[in-house]
RNA sequence: GGGGAGUUACCGAAGCGGUCAAACGGGUCAGACUGUAAAUCUGAUGGCUCUGCCUUCGCAGGUUCGAAUCCUGCACUCCCCA
């Protein structure tokens, strides 16, 4: 099977400037591909997650991709797909951002020479040097501005606002964004021999904007491939919770939240996910379905998904740590643990220090404790639970109101583990004992 | 400027002198069920040294044995007429 129908199985095509050369043209003969990410922040998001995918699975087919950072674009903010103006990023912080991007790409892509080494560029790097008049003379005339009207990321902008009242039309620098992305897929192909730009569908435009000016400057043939935005069945984006985005750093979200992430992806979404942001095989993912419509409540494919994705991002020991973690989370006693396993697995959960003489003598009276960990607002509250039977010390109920945590409860060295209902953890430290 | 209505716990909303920590609905939190889902069902939902005590019904005073409920003043909100 070729690369692009393994790409097409798999959704991850969505418009091509060439449906019916491009395949023959892939398979010809090692190329060099490039998609561009925003430097917004200083780690990936599950957004730019398969932008990274689909360029790993271009090398993996032979073809030399090149990660192309938005050190200048990010200065502009591409107005594609946004609804409003965009905040602009100080130097300082977009170059932070870069550094902190670059760390992760290296996971996903291998840059070691060789024949189809991956690059990082920072477009900045020749964007920078531009004057405004060279600019406006070499690249800017071969712009026709009717043209740049009609791309929908513009026309969307321009229409009036009233209906919701997002639009508030566009600067001109946003409306110059496309001189610059288009140019960046001309550099890359004078320099880097780069032929192909592939994007996120909301790309489309500013993809086909260089194409149009590599042949207006230098008479060239590019061509452009898109994914399909990544979204849920009901139309959202993927990679979004109510506590915002899930982050591939493992500072920004811990590799547990990461696996517990792709864990809860919809029965509906999941097969999609398989196919796009996994490297499994098409026999698989076919088994993995027959078993979902199956047997749904096993959740086989979620479970592969989360794993193959953890292992992917963060590697075999933050897999490791997911895996250890759910299981904790999810049930098990705690017991005999050390200070620091217990660190690791409840990195992301709230604690607190206590002195340890408060666990001398009778010991510390489980509702003072509850409220302490943070996890009831008044004693009434905990009083409450622990009648109620929510309430777990080490993950075991707490059978009743006179249960006091001593210095046997604890569930490493220093410290006690409590639970409210299902799943809200809180550590107490005990310190100086 | 004149007239009217309102201000209650997280939100909405009852209450119109004692039985009001305050109905009901939503939310939230727990429990059961379940697929770490959805729906559903059950319980809880001011604080505490908890068979009792303390602080709450816009704010400040007053009447009364007793007020969220009556009176006076103040603040804010909404509506109608100019």
């Amino acid at each position: 099977m070729s690369f692009l129908t393994d790409l097409r199985w798999r959704g991850l095509v969505h418009q091509t400037t060439d449906d019916a050369g491009l395949d023959a043209w892939l398979e010809a003969k090692p190329r060099t591909v490039y998609a561009g990410f925003d430097p917004t922040a200083d780690s990936l998001h599950v957004g730019s997650l398969l932008g990274l995918i689909v360029l790993r699975r271009f090398q993996q087919a032979g073809h030399a991709p090149i990660a192309v950072v938005g050190g200048a674009t990010g200065m502009i903010g591409d107005p594609s797909g946004k609804s409003a103006e965009r905040n602009l990023l100080s130097k300082d912080q977009l170059a932070a951002n870069i550094e902190g991007m670059a760390a992760q790409m290296r996971r996903f892509l291998d840059f070691e020479p060789g024949s189809c080494q991956a690059r990082l560029l920072n477009n900045h790097d020749w964007t920078g040097p531009w004057s405004y008049l060279d600019f406006l003379r070499d690249v800017g005339k071969n712009f026709p501005v009717n043209v740049m009207l009609a791309k929908d990321s513009v026309k969307s902008r321009l229409g009036r606002g009233d209906d919701d009242g997002a639009s508030g039309g566009m600067s001109y620098t946003e409306f110059s964004y496309m001189l610059l992305q288009a140019y960046d897929f001309v550099h890359l192909h004078q320099s880097y021999g780069c032929e192909l730009q592939a994007g996120g569908s909301d790309q489309w435009g500013n993809i086909t904007a260089g194409i149009d000016l590599a042949r207006r400057m230098h008479g060239a043939q590019l061509y452009g491939l898109t994914w399909p935005l990544l979204t849920k069945s009901d139309g959202s984006k993927m990679g979004k919770t109510e506590s915002g985005a899930v982050w591939l750093s493992a500072e920004r979200t811990s590799p547990y939240q990461f696996f517990q992430y792709w864990v809860n992806v919809d029965d509906a979404d999941v097969g999609g996910c398989l196919r796009m942001l996994t490297e499994l095989s098409h026999d698989e993912i076919e088994s993995l379905d027959a078993e979902r419509a199956e047997d749904a409540a096993a959740r086989a494919s979620q479970k592969r998904l989360a794993e193959e994705l953890t292992r992917l991002v963060h590697g075999a020991e933050g897999l490791a740590a997911a895996e250890r973690a759910t299981q904790i989370f999810f049930g098990a006693e705690i017991s005999d643990l050390s200070d620091a396993q217990l660190g690791q697995i409840f990195a992301d959960v709230p604690s607190k220090q206590l002195p340890a003489t408060m666990l001398a003598g009778e010991g510390l009276p489980i509702a003072d404790a509850l409220v302490e960990a943070g996890l009831a607002k008044s004693k009434g509250e905990a009083r409450r639970a622990v009648e109620q039977g929510g309430a777990y010390l080490n993950n075991r109920r707490i059978a009743g109101l006179d249960a006091r945590i001593t210095a046997a409860d604890l569930a490493s060295e220093t410290v006690a583990v409590l639970r409210s209902g299902k799943k809200r953890y809180a550590l107490l430290k005990f310190d100086g004992a």
